[in-house]
DNA sequence: TCAATAGTGTCTGTTAGACATTATGGA
DNA sequence: TCCATAATGTCTAACAGACACTATTGA
Protein backbone atom coordinates (compact mmCIF):
# COMPACT_ATOMS: atom_id res chain seq x y z
CA UNK A 1 0.00 0.00 0.00
CA UNK A 2 3.11 2.43 1.10
CA UNK A 3 4.38 1.67 -2.20
CA UNK A 4 1.62 2.66 -4.59
CA UNK A 5 1.34 5.43 -2.32
CA UNK A 6 4.28 6.30 -3.46
CA UNK A 7 4.48 5.56 -6.94
CA UNK A 8 1.32 7.32 -7.25
CA UNK A 9 3.68 10.65 -6.26
CA UNK A 10 6.43 9.88 -8.32
CA UNK A 11 7.20 12.40 -10.01
CA UNK A 12 8.01 12.98 -13.84
CA UNK A 13 10.25 15.72 -16.14
CA UNK A 14 7.37 17.36 -18.61
CA UNK A 15 8.58 18.54 -22.04
CA UNK A 16 7.63 22.37 -21.00
CA UNK A 17 8.29 25.32 -23.58
CA UNK A 18 11.19 27.22 -22.59
CA UNK A 19 12.83 30.30 -23.09
CA UNK A 20 15.57 32.32 -22.17
CA UNK A 21 15.68 35.64 -22.07
CA UNK A 22 18.03 38.18 -21.89
CA UNK A 23 17.67 42.31 -20.74
CA UNK A 24 20.82 43.67 -22.01
CA UNK A 25 21.47 47.01 -20.20
CA UNK A 26 23.55 49.78 -20.38
CA UNK A 27 24.01 53.51 -19.05
CA UNK A 28 22.85 55.71 -21.52
CA UNK A 29 21.84 59.55 -20.87
CA UNK A 30 21.66 59.49 -17.12
CA UNK A 31 19.67 56.54 -17.16
CA UNK A 32 19.73 52.87 -18.16
CA UNK A 33 18.59 51.69 -21.79
CA UNK A 34 17.57 48.28 -22.76
CA UNK A 35 17.85 46.67 -25.97
CA UNK A 36 14.98 45.77 -27.49
CA UNK A 37 14.61 43.57 -31.25
CA UNK A 38 11.95 44.42 -33.78
CA UNK A 39 9.02 41.60 -33.10
CA UNK A 40 7.48 40.81 -36.61
CA UNK A 41 3.86 41.77 -36.01
CA UNK A 42 1.03 40.33 -38.42
CA UNK A 43 -0.43 43.41 -39.32
CA UNK A 44 2.95 44.88 -39.82
CA UNK A 45 2.75 47.54 -36.67
CA UNK A 46 6.01 48.22 -34.65
CA UNK A 47 6.22 45.67 -31.75
CA UNK A 48 9.32 45.21 -29.78
CA UNK A 49 10.50 42.47 -27.64
CA UNK A 50 13.37 41.10 -25.46
CA UNK A 51 15.93 39.12 -27.50
CA UNK A 52 15.32 35.43 -26.01
CA UNK A 53 15.46 31.77 -27.48
CA UNK A 54 15.60 28.18 -26.25
CA UNK A 55 18.19 26.83 -25.29
CA UNK A 56 19.75 24.23 -27.29
CA UNK A 57 20.70 20.84 -26.95
CA UNK A 58 23.34 20.32 -24.92
CA UNK A 59 23.85 23.49 -23.93
CA UNK A 60 23.22 25.18 -20.88
CA UNK A 61 21.59 27.86 -19.41
CA UNK A 62 24.52 30.41 -19.68
CA UNK A 63 25.76 29.43 -22.59
CA UNK A 64 22.53 30.04 -24.07
CA UNK A 65 22.39 33.57 -22.86
CA UNK A 66 25.47 34.12 -24.08
CA UNK A 67 25.07 33.30 -27.42
CA UNK A 68 21.41 35.10 -27.31
CA UNK A 69 23.25 38.33 -25.63
CA UNK A 70 25.73 38.09 -28.33
CA UNK A 71 23.24 37.81 -31.19
CA UNK A 72 21.30 41.11 -30.09
CA UNK A 73 24.60 43.30 -29.47
CA UNK A 74 26.47 42.47 -32.38
CA UNK A 75 29.02 40.75 -30.87
CA UNK A 76 29.96 43.05 -28.01
CA UNK A 77 30.91 41.44 -25.03
CA UNK A 78 28.74 41.69 -21.55
CA UNK A 79 28.43 40.35 -18.77
CA UNK A 80 25.64 38.30 -17.53
CA UNK A 81 23.51 38.09 -13.98
CA UNK A 82 20.82 35.66 -13.56
CA UNK A 83 17.39 37.20 -12.57
CA UNK A 84 15.04 33.95 -12.15
CA UNK A 85 12.53 32.38 -13.28
CA UNK A 86 9.06 33.34 -14.97
CA UNK A 87 6.11 30.93 -15.37
CA UNK A 88 3.09 32.80 -13.77
CA UNK A 89 1.33 32.43 -17.01
CA UNK A 90 1.54 36.12 -18.56
CA UNK A 91 2.17 36.19 -22.36
CA UNK A 92 5.65 35.57 -23.70
CA UNK A 93 5.77 36.80 -27.30
CA UNK A 94 7.10 33.30 -27.94
CA UNK A 95 4.57 31.54 -25.59
CA UNK A 96 6.74 29.89 -23.36
CA UNK A 97 5.12 28.95 -20.18
CA UNK A 98 8.83 29.06 -18.45
CA UNK A 99 11.16 31.79 -19.46
CA UNK A 100 14.61 31.92 -17.35
CA UNK A 101 15.69 35.59 -16.81
CA UNK A 102 19.52 37.01 -17.53
CA UNK A 103 20.62 40.64 -17.53
CA UNK A 104 23.00 41.53 -19.95
CA UNK A 105 25.56 44.16 -18.64
CA UNK A 106 27.24 46.21 -21.41
CA UNK A 107 29.57 48.80 -20.34
CA UNK A 108 28.95 52.37 -20.88
CA UNK A 109 30.17 53.31 -24.50
CA UNK A 110 31.12 50.10 -25.55
CA UNK A 111 27.93 49.92 -27.66
CA UNK A 112 28.52 48.98 -31.34
CA UNK A 113 26.29 48.48 -33.89
CA UNK A 114 23.54 46.48 -32.40
CA UNK A 115 22.84 43.17 -34.20
CA UNK A 116 19.93 43.21 -36.87
CA UNK A 117 16.97 44.92 -35.75
CA UNK A 118 17.96 45.64 -32.63
CA UNK A 119 17.95 49.15 -30.84
CA UNK A 120 18.76 50.53 -27.53
CA UNK A 121 15.38 52.19 -25.61
CA UNK A 122 16.19 54.07 -22.52
CA UNK A 123 14.08 53.14 -19.52
CA UNK A 124 11.85 55.85 -19.28
CA UNK A 125 10.66 55.64 -22.52
CA UNK A 126 10.22 51.80 -23.24
CA UNK A 127 7.94 50.22 -25.42
CA UNK A 128 4.57 48.08 -25.01
CA UNK A 129 6.44 45.02 -24.32
CA UNK A 130 4.36 41.29 -23.87
CA UNK A 131 3.48 40.97 -20.41
CA UNK A 132 6.09 38.14 -19.37
CA UNK A 133 8.79 40.44 -20.75
CA UNK A 134 7.26 43.73 -18.78
CA UNK A 135 7.65 41.53 -15.67
CA UNK A 136 10.98 40.57 -16.55
CA UNK A 137 12.78 43.94 -17.10
CA UNK A 138 11.19 44.88 -13.87
CA UNK A 139 12.57 42.13 -12.38
CA UNK A 140 15.43 42.49 -13.43
CA UNK A 141 16.24 45.77 -12.62
CA UNK A 142 14.85 45.07 -9.35
CA UNK A 143 17.33 42.43 -8.54
CA UNK A 144 20.81 44.20 -10.05
CA UNK A 145 19.45 46.93 -7.23
CA UNK A 146 19.16 44.19 -4.77
CA UNK A 147 22.76 42.93 -5.40
CA UNK A 148 24.37 46.38 -5.85
CA UNK A 149 26.48 45.51 -2.98
CA UNK A 150 27.22 42.05 -3.31
CA UNK A 151 27.84 41.27 -7.26
CA UNK A 152 30.35 44.16 -9.02
CA UNK A 153 26.65 45.59 -10.84
CA UNK A 154 27.98 49.08 -11.41
CA UNK A 155 31.74 48.24 -12.75
CA UNK A 156 29.93 45.73 -15.35
CA UNK A 157 28.61 48.64 -16.93
CA UNK A 158 31.92 50.65 -17.15
CA UNK A 159 35.09 50.33 -18.96
CA UNK A 160 38.09 48.85 -17.18
CA UNK A 161 39.24 52.37 -16.32
CA UNK A 162 36.61 54.94 -15.34
CA UNK A 163 36.86 58.19 -12.99
CA UNK A 164 35.25 57.94 -9.41
CA UNK A 165 32.81 60.70 -10.54
CA UNK A 166 31.94 57.99 -13.38
CA UNK A 167 31.69 54.91 -10.85
CA UNK A 168 29.37 57.28 -8.64
CA UNK A 169 27.12 58.17 -11.23
CA UNK A 170 26.39 54.59 -12.12
CA UNK A 171 25.52 54.03 -8.24
CA UNK A 172 23.11 56.94 -8.37
CA UNK A 173 21.79 55.57 -11.25
CA UNK A 174 21.27 52.49 -10.17
CA UNK A 175 19.86 53.33 -6.59
CA UNK A 176 18.38 56.34 -7.84
CA UNK A 177 19.08 58.87 -5.28
CA UNK A 178 22.22 61.60 -5.05
CA UNK A 179 25.25 59.84 -3.14
CA UNK A 180 27.45 62.18 -0.98
CA UNK A 181 30.36 62.28 -2.54
CA UNK A 182 33.20 62.40 0.09
CA UNK A 183 31.37 59.76 1.80
CA UNK A 184 31.38 57.55 -1.05
CA UNK A 185 34.81 57.82 -1.88
CA UNK A 186 35.76 57.09 1.68
CA UNK A 187 33.69 53.81 2.28
CA UNK A 188 35.13 52.89 -1.70
CA UNK A 189 39.05 53.39 -1.01
CA UNK A 190 38.09 51.54 3.03
CA UNK A 191 36.93 48.27 1.12
CA UNK A 192 39.62 48.55 -1.04
CA UNK A 193 38.09 47.52 -4.61
CA UNK A 194 38.99 50.06 -6.87
CA UNK A 195 43.42 50.89 -7.49
CA UNK A 196 44.39 53.69 -9.22
CA UNK A 197 46.28 53.81 -12.53
CA UNK A 198 48.76 55.89 -13.17
CA UNK A 199 46.66 57.85 -15.64
CA UNK A 200 44.41 60.99 -16.04
CA UNK A 201 41.23 61.96 -18.18
CA UNK A 202 40.82 65.92 -18.72
CA UNK A 203 37.13 66.31 -19.70
CA UNK A 204 36.68 69.76 -20.61
CA UNK A 205 37.42 72.58 -18.05
CA UNK A 206 38.33 71.29 -14.01
CA UNK A 207 40.96 69.53 -13.17
CA UNK A 208 41.43 66.04 -15.17
CA UNK A 209 40.36 62.87 -12.65
CA UNK A 210 42.26 60.14 -12.20
CA UNK A 211 41.59 57.20 -13.43
CA UNK A 212 40.80 53.72 -11.53
CA UNK A 213 40.26 50.33 -11.99
CA UNK A 214 38.27 47.47 -10.19
CA UNK A 215 40.45 45.45 -8.38
CA UNK A 216 38.54 43.56 -5.08
CA UNK A 217 41.65 42.76 -2.42
CA UNK A 218 41.28 39.51 -0.60
CA UNK A 219 38.71 40.73 1.88
CA UNK A 220 39.22 42.03 5.10
CA UNK A 221 36.95 40.10 6.87
CA UNK A 222 33.88 42.69 6.79
CA UNK A 223 31.74 41.52 9.41
CA UNK A 224 29.17 43.02 8.55
CA UNK A 225 26.23 44.30 11.12
CA UNK A 226 22.61 42.82 10.55
CA UNK A 227 20.42 44.61 8.82
CA UNK A 228 16.66 45.15 8.76
CA UNK A 229 15.29 46.43 5.80
CA UNK A 230 12.11 44.43 5.46
CA UNK A 231 8.85 45.50 4.04
CA UNK B 1 18.17 40.13 -47.64
CA UNK B 2 17.78 41.83 -44.07
CA UNK B 3 14.52 39.77 -43.72
CA UNK B 4 16.18 36.59 -44.40
CA UNK B 5 18.79 37.25 -41.49
CA UNK B 6 16.21 38.55 -39.38
CA UNK B 7 14.20 35.48 -39.80
CA UNK B 8 17.23 33.23 -39.32
CA UNK B 9 17.42 34.76 -36.40
CA UNK B 10 13.76 34.36 -35.14
CA UNK B 11 13.59 32.64 -32.05
CA UNK B 12 11.28 29.89 -30.95
CA UNK B 13 10.47 28.59 -27.75
CA UNK B 14 11.76 24.37 -27.48
CA UNK B 15 10.22 22.15 -25.25
CA UNK B 16 12.34 21.29 -22.72
CA UNK B 17 12.15 18.47 -19.76
CA UNK B 18 11.32 21.01 -17.23
CA UNK B 19 11.27 20.38 -13.18
CA UNK B 20 10.50 22.32 -10.24
CA UNK B 21 12.57 21.16 -7.21
CA UNK B 22 12.00 22.60 -3.60
CA UNK B 23 13.87 22.67 -1.00
CA UNK B 24 12.43 22.63 2.69
CA UNK B 25 13.98 23.78 5.59
CA UNK B 26 13.46 24.05 8.86
CA UNK B 27 15.46 24.79 12.30
CA UNK B 28 16.84 21.26 14.10
CA UNK B 29 18.69 21.61 16.75
CA UNK B 30 20.70 24.21 15.92
CA UNK B 31 21.03 23.87 12.41
CA UNK B 32 19.15 23.88 9.24
CA UNK B 33 17.34 20.57 8.13
CA UNK B 34 16.55 19.97 4.68
CA UNK B 35 13.20 17.59 3.90
CA UNK B 36 14.32 14.66 1.79
CA UNK B 37 12.26 12.10 -0.18
CA UNK B 38 13.32 8.46 -0.80
CA UNK B 39 14.15 7.94 -4.41
CA UNK B 40 13.63 4.37 -5.91
CA UNK B 41 17.09 2.66 -6.66
CA UNK B 42 16.89 0.23 -9.29
CA UNK B 43 19.76 -2.03 -6.94
CA UNK B 44 17.13 -0.99 -3.98
CA UNK B 45 20.07 0.84 -2.46
CA UNK B 46 19.18 3.98 0.14
CA UNK B 47 18.91 7.13 -2.51
CA UNK B 48 17.37 10.23 -1.86
CA UNK B 49 15.83 13.26 -3.53
CA UNK B 50 14.59 16.57 -3.04
CA UNK B 51 10.72 16.80 -3.30
CA UNK B 52 10.31 17.76 -7.30
CA UNK B 53 7.82 17.49 -10.09
CA UNK B 54 6.46 19.37 -13.31
CA UNK B 55 4.44 21.72 -13.26
CA UNK B 56 1.20 20.80 -14.61
CA UNK B 57 -0.92 22.25 -17.76
CA UNK B 58 -2.31 25.88 -16.29
CA UNK B 59 -0.31 25.96 -12.94
CA UNK B 60 1.89 28.39 -12.32
CA UNK B 61 5.52 27.99 -11.06
CA UNK B 62 4.59 28.72 -7.21
CA UNK B 63 1.27 26.96 -7.07
CA UNK B 64 3.69 23.96 -8.77
CA UNK B 65 5.76 24.71 -5.98
CA UNK B 66 3.05 24.71 -3.26
CA UNK B 67 2.07 21.81 -4.05
CA UNK B 68 4.79 19.47 -4.26
CA UNK B 69 5.89 21.63 -0.69
CA UNK B 70 2.60 20.78 0.35
CA UNK B 71 2.91 16.53 -0.49
CA UNK B 72 5.82 16.84 0.81
CA UNK B 73 5.41 17.65 4.14
CA UNK B 74 2.37 15.90 4.54
CA UNK B 75 -0.22 19.18 4.39
CA UNK B 76 1.92 21.53 6.65
CA UNK B 77 2.16 24.92 5.64
CA UNK B 78 5.09 26.86 4.23
CA UNK B 79 6.42 29.97 3.02
CA UNK B 80 8.34 29.79 -0.53
CA UNK B 81 10.93 31.81 -1.97
CA UNK B 82 12.08 31.82 -5.44
CA UNK B 83 15.94 30.55 -5.69
CA UNK B 84 16.82 30.88 -9.10
CA UNK B 85 17.02 28.27 -12.19
CA UNK B 86 19.54 25.90 -12.81
CA UNK B 87 20.52 24.21 -16.14
CA UNK B 88 23.86 23.44 -16.48
CA UNK B 89 23.99 19.63 -17.58
CA UNK B 90 24.36 18.30 -14.17
CA UNK B 91 22.14 15.31 -13.84
CA UNK B 92 18.73 15.81 -12.55
CA UNK B 93 17.01 12.44 -10.37
CA UNK B 94 13.99 13.56 -13.24
CA UNK B 95 16.61 13.56 -15.82
CA UNK B 96 14.94 17.88 -16.23
CA UNK B 97 17.42 19.73 -18.14
CA UNK B 98 16.17 22.58 -16.21
CA UNK B 99 15.30 23.33 -12.83
CA UNK B 100 13.63 26.09 -11.14
CA UNK B 101 14.73 26.05 -7.26
CA UNK B 102 11.99 26.91 -4.31
CA UNK B 103 13.06 26.95 -0.82
CA UNK B 104 10.11 26.12 1.61
CA UNK B 105 10.72 27.70 4.84
CA UNK B 106 8.74 25.64 7.54
CA UNK B 107 8.73 26.87 11.29
CA UNK B 108 10.48 25.48 13.97
CA UNK B 109 8.04 23.46 15.63
CA UNK B 110 5.13 23.08 13.45
CA UNK B 111 6.90 19.71 12.03
CA UNK B 112 4.60 17.23 11.99
CA UNK B 113 4.20 13.73 10.44
CA UNK B 114 6.39 14.40 7.15
CA UNK B 115 4.58 13.36 3.50
CA UNK B 116 4.99 9.70 2.19
CA UNK B 117 8.38 8.19 2.10
CA UNK B 118 9.80 12.02 3.34
CA UNK B 119 12.21 12.35 6.40
CA UNK B 120 14.28 15.58 7.71
CA UNK B 121 18.07 15.67 7.29
CA UNK B 122 19.97 18.07 8.94
CA UNK B 123 22.47 19.86 6.52
CA UNK B 124 25.71 18.51 8.56
CA UNK B 125 24.70 14.87 7.73
CA UNK B 126 23.07 15.13 3.70
CA UNK B 127 22.98 12.17 2.56
CA UNK B 128 24.72 12.31 -1.18
CA UNK B 129 22.09 13.71 -4.17
CA UNK B 130 22.42 13.69 -7.29
CA UNK B 131 24.23 16.88 -8.60
CA UNK B 132 21.93 19.10 -10.18
CA UNK B 133 20.17 18.84 -6.60
CA UNK B 134 23.39 19.33 -4.17
CA UNK B 135 23.09 22.47 -6.34
CA UNK B 136 20.09 23.60 -5.63
CA UNK B 137 20.65 22.79 -1.80
CA UNK B 138 23.78 25.08 -2.28
CA UNK B 139 22.25 27.77 -4.03
CA UNK B 140 18.87 27.60 -1.72
CA UNK B 141 21.25 28.05 1.01
CA UNK B 142 23.36 30.84 -0.10
CA UNK B 143 20.00 32.77 -1.34
CA UNK B 144 18.65 32.68 1.88
CA UNK B 145 21.76 34.17 3.38
CA UNK B 146 22.03 36.91 0.48
CA UNK B 147 18.05 37.96 1.03
CA UNK B 148 18.15 37.70 5.27
CA UNK B 149 17.91 41.48 5.23
CA UNK B 150 15.26 42.27 2.70
CA UNK B 151 13.19 39.26 2.82
CA UNK B 152 11.29 38.36 6.31
CA UNK B 153 13.58 34.43 6.01
CA UNK B 154 14.02 34.36 9.87
CA UNK B 155 10.68 35.32 10.26
CA UNK B 156 9.19 32.51 8.13
CA UNK B 157 11.50 30.10 10.33
CA UNK B 158 9.35 30.82 13.73
CA UNK B 159 6.11 30.59 14.87
CA UNK B 160 4.23 33.56 15.07
CA UNK B 161 5.27 34.54 18.58
CA UNK B 162 8.93 34.12 19.54
CA UNK B 163 10.93 35.47 21.92
CA UNK B 164 14.10 37.41 20.93
CA UNK B 165 15.98 35.11 22.12
CA UNK B 166 14.95 32.64 19.81
CA UNK B 167 15.17 34.92 16.49
CA UNK B 168 18.32 36.07 17.28
CA UNK B 169 19.14 32.22 17.30
CA UNK B 170 17.43 32.04 13.89
CA UNK B 171 19.83 34.36 12.51
CA UNK B 172 22.85 33.00 13.81
CA UNK B 173 22.39 30.09 12.54
CA UNK B 174 21.78 31.35 9.09
CA UNK B 175 24.75 33.86 9.02
CA UNK B 176 26.94 31.69 10.82
CA UNK B 177 28.49 33.86 13.63
CA UNK B 178 27.30 35.03 16.94
CA UNK B 179 25.81 38.05 17.25
CA UNK B 180 25.73 40.42 20.21
CA UNK B 181 22.27 40.60 22.03
CA UNK B 182 22.15 43.69 23.10
CA UNK B 183 23.31 45.20 19.37
CA UNK B 184 20.69 42.86 18.01
CA UNK B 185 17.78 44.04 20.08
CA UNK B 186 18.58 47.50 19.33
CA UNK B 187 18.60 47.36 15.77
CA UNK B 188 15.47 45.40 15.62
CA UNK B 189 13.57 47.58 17.49
CA UNK B 190 15.24 50.59 15.58
CA UNK B 191 13.44 49.19 12.30
CA UNK B 192 10.49 48.74 14.28
CA UNK B 193 9.27 45.34 12.44
CA UNK B 194 8.56 43.61 15.77
CA UNK B 195 6.04 43.99 18.12
CA UNK B 196 5.82 43.28 21.43
CA UNK B 197 2.98 40.80 23.02
CA UNK B 198 1.16 40.69 26.34
CA UNK B 199 2.46 37.40 26.70
CA UNK B 200 5.83 35.82 28.11
CA UNK B 201 7.04 32.30 28.30
CA UNK B 202 8.92 30.80 30.91
CA UNK B 203 11.89 28.09 29.73
CA UNK B 204 13.58 26.23 32.65
CA UNK B 205 15.16 28.96 35.09
CA UNK B 206 15.84 32.10 34.78
CA UNK B 207 13.82 35.35 34.14
CA UNK B 208 10.87 34.55 31.22
CA UNK B 209 10.94 36.04 27.78
CA UNK B 210 8.66 38.22 26.14
CA UNK B 211 6.93 37.38 23.43
CA UNK B 212 7.00 39.18 19.69
CA UNK B 213 5.28 39.03 16.50
CA UNK B 214 6.38 39.88 13.34
CA UNK B 215 4.87 43.47 12.41
CA UNK B 216 7.09 45.71 10.05
CA UNK B 217 5.63 49.07 10.23
CA UNK B 218 5.73 51.50 7.02
CA UNK B 219 9.14 51.83 6.74
CA UNK B 220 10.65 54.95 8.04
CA UNK B 221 12.58 55.54 4.88
CA UNK B 222 15.74 53.68 5.72
CA UNK B 223 18.27 55.44 3.09
CA UNK B 224 20.50 52.87 4.11
CA UNK B 225 24.63 53.86 3.14
CA UNK B 226 26.20 52.32 0.03
CA UNK B 227 28.04 49.36 1.13
CA UNK B 228 30.42 47.75 -0.86
CA UNK B 229 30.70 43.59 -0.07
CA UNK B 230 32.44 42.31 -3.19
CA UNK B 231 34.19 39.59 -3.67
C1' DT C 1 41.34 85.63 -13.62
C1' DC C 2 37.26 83.08 -13.61
C1' DA C 3 34.63 78.96 -13.96
C1' DA C 4 34.29 74.21 -13.42
C1' DT C 5 35.39 69.89 -11.83
C1' DA C 6 38.45 66.74 -8.76
C1' DG C 7 39.69 65.59 -4.42
C1' DT C 8 40.30 66.14 0.81
C1' DG C 9 40.14 67.73 5.95
C1' DT C 10 37.17 68.52 9.82
C1' DC C 11 33.12 68.25 12.53
C1' DT C 12 28.94 65.99 14.19
C1' DG C 13 25.33 62.70 14.88
C1' DT C 14 24.41 57.82 14.62
C1' DT C 15 25.26 53.30 15.74
C1' DA C 16 27.61 48.63 16.31
C1' DG C 17 29.99 46.20 19.66
C1' DA C 18 32.05 45.64 24.43
C1' DC C 19 31.06 45.63 29.10
C1' DA C 20 28.61 45.90 33.11
C1' DT C 21 24.42 46.03 35.61
C1' DT C 22 19.67 45.30 36.83
C1' DA C 23 15.38 42.28 36.59
C1' DT C 24 12.98 38.13 37.42
C1' DG C 25 12.03 33.78 37.54
C1' DG C 26 13.24 28.42 39.09
C1' DA C 27 15.97 25.14 41.78
C1' DT D 1 19.97 31.97 48.61
C1' DC D 2 22.04 30.85 44.41
C1' DC D 3 21.83 30.42 39.58
C1' DA D 4 20.32 31.10 34.98
C1' DT D 5 18.37 33.78 31.61
C1' DA D 6 16.16 38.34 30.07
C1' DA D 7 16.71 42.98 29.32
C1' DT D 8 18.94 47.44 29.43
C1' DG D 9 22.31 51.48 30.41
C1' DT D 10 26.91 53.38 29.36
C1' DC D 11 31.07 53.91 26.94
C1' DT D 12 33.90 53.88 22.77
C1' DA D 13 35.39 53.37 18.13
C1' DA D 14 33.88 53.47 13.48
C1' DC D 15 31.67 55.87 10.06
C1' DA D 16 28.07 58.33 7.16
C1' DG D 17 26.79 62.80 5.91
C1' DA D 18 27.34 67.94 5.90
C1' DC D 19 30.32 71.63 4.98
C1' DA D 20 34.10 73.95 3.66
C1' DC D 21 38.25 74.03 1.69
C1' DT D 22 42.24 73.15 -1.55
C1' DA D 23 43.94 71.51 -6.28
C1' DT D 24 44.15 71.74 -11.11
C1' DT D 25 42.78 72.40 -15.41
C1' DG D 26 40.41 75.14 -19.72
C1' DA D 27 38.20 79.27 -21.25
Amino acid sequence: MRERLFSALRPAARRASFAVDVVPFTPMHDELAVLLVRAMDPRSRERWMLPWDAPRDVETLDEAATRIARAALGGDLAQLEEVGTFGDGRRHPGDAEVSAAFAALVPIGSVGQPGVEAEWHPMSVLPPLAPRHQAVVDGAIASLRERLDVAPIAFRLLPPAFTLTELQAIYELLIGRPLHKASFRRTLHAATIVEPLDEWRSEGRGRPAQLFRFAPDARDDVRRAVRFDLL
